[in-house]
DNA sequence: CTCGTTACTGACTCGTTGGTCAGCAATTAT
DNA sequence: ATAATTGCTGACCAACGAGTCAGTAACGAG
């Protein structure tokens, strides 16, 4: 009675096996990464790969998907429930959230498709209409809400929420290229806030 | 008497190299760019490309140089030699800089170096030290003069001139990956510019 | 005009890797 | 138990592209 040399899991395998080729791919990024690389991390043999997934550029486009799954729907709820302040909730809820994403997978992602998204144009448009256009909206929304509120002044700032972003994706790009060299993100993003509200505040 | 096939320029050759692979980059990437693509842009055969580098590797690392050379220093010089005010230099010859730099080649590098970097560390590493180190200091030295002066007052905001590149790298990034999606980087790097100079004003 | 030097060519090799498939063994049905 | 089903394996192949090299022709010297 020798154990089974491998189990039966078909439910669970395509999870497993786009985790494996987020984390290689985290690695070394898409082009350098091999299919049997991944299968490896997965516990798994090359063909059942393909079993699940038709080519390897399937499997990125899977791997992208399922990063980006849920992610920002949280926060959009967080903007439309709260009961805080605009200010609170830009300083609390937000910044915390803005302060978590460049150590997220979000990272991986957005170097992937900064080095492959041109061939991929169907994936950049996915990604922006599910993550960047509501993204942008609900910070959009944040900021909407507190000139009609009265706590803050109509001005260039509040039209353009992607000045929040920015921070965020210089981190994101810093942490990528020069992971040596340290940066104190959360200052960064900090301080941009800081500036915003003192700027925009009625 | 027929046209000779070729001519023998050995003088301009590396040159004309990078830039044909500066361009074949600048659409495909580096990994799926293929050497004999480059050669034939350059209007040359491989095997010249390969007298006079060694691997695709080197290749890369010379097109990234090329790229380099003397673009910050033009800045660095601007800086030192200005009689303008503070806050005219910022919002002159500063802010025409940073408009241009999104549509500029730097951007190529950065994506390069986003793809490719982990597997370059000294590439990362010269960058850093000849681009972004030189490019931060040369800002950080209009906020603190500025602070000198008289005309800022000293804040977070002036310690971090990170908060100038922020919006310039968004705009990177977005041409990138949304090639096709409009983005007024113009416009988001001017109210960066107010928002930050009507916070640090002394 | 020759002859020697060398910039240059392009057909070739060979390692790598995305993708296949015939068969095997874990499960399920009978 | 035995058979039928199918998730799974791993050896295999064909394509592709980085890198080589023997030979060719442009150019300069004498």
């Amino acid at each position: 009675m020798t154990a089974p040399r491998y189990r039966r899991r078909k439910e669970d395998r395509p999870q497993e096996i786009t985790a494996a080729a987020l984390d290689a791919f985290a690695e070394k990024g898409y082009a350098a990464t091999r299919v049997e690389e991944v299968a490896k991390r997965a516990g798994v043999s090359k063909g059942l790969l393909y079993l699940y997934f038709k080519t390897k550029e399937e499997l990125f486009k899977a791997v992208v998907k399922s990063v980006v799954i849920r992610r920002v729907d949280a926060l959009i709820d967080t903007v439309e429930t709260t009961e805080l302040s605009s200010e609170e909730f830009v300083r609390g809820p937000l910044l915390s959230f803005m302060k978590k994403v460049p150590a997220s997978p979000v990272a991986v992602v957005v170097r992937l498709l900064l080095a492959e998204g041109r061939k991929h144009p169907d994936l950049a448009d996915y990604y922006y209409d599910n993550v960047v256009s509501k993204g942008l909206a609900a910070m959009h929304r944040v900021l909407t809400r507190g000139v009609e509120r009265g706590e803050f002044r109509q001005c260039a700032a509040t039209e353009q929420p992607h000045l929040l972003v920015a921070p965020v994706m210089l981190s994101i790009v810093w942490g990528i290229v020069f992971a040596g060299k340290a940066l104190d993100t959360d200052a960064l993003i900090e301080t941009q806030i800081d500036m915003l509200l003192a700027n925009i505040r009625a």
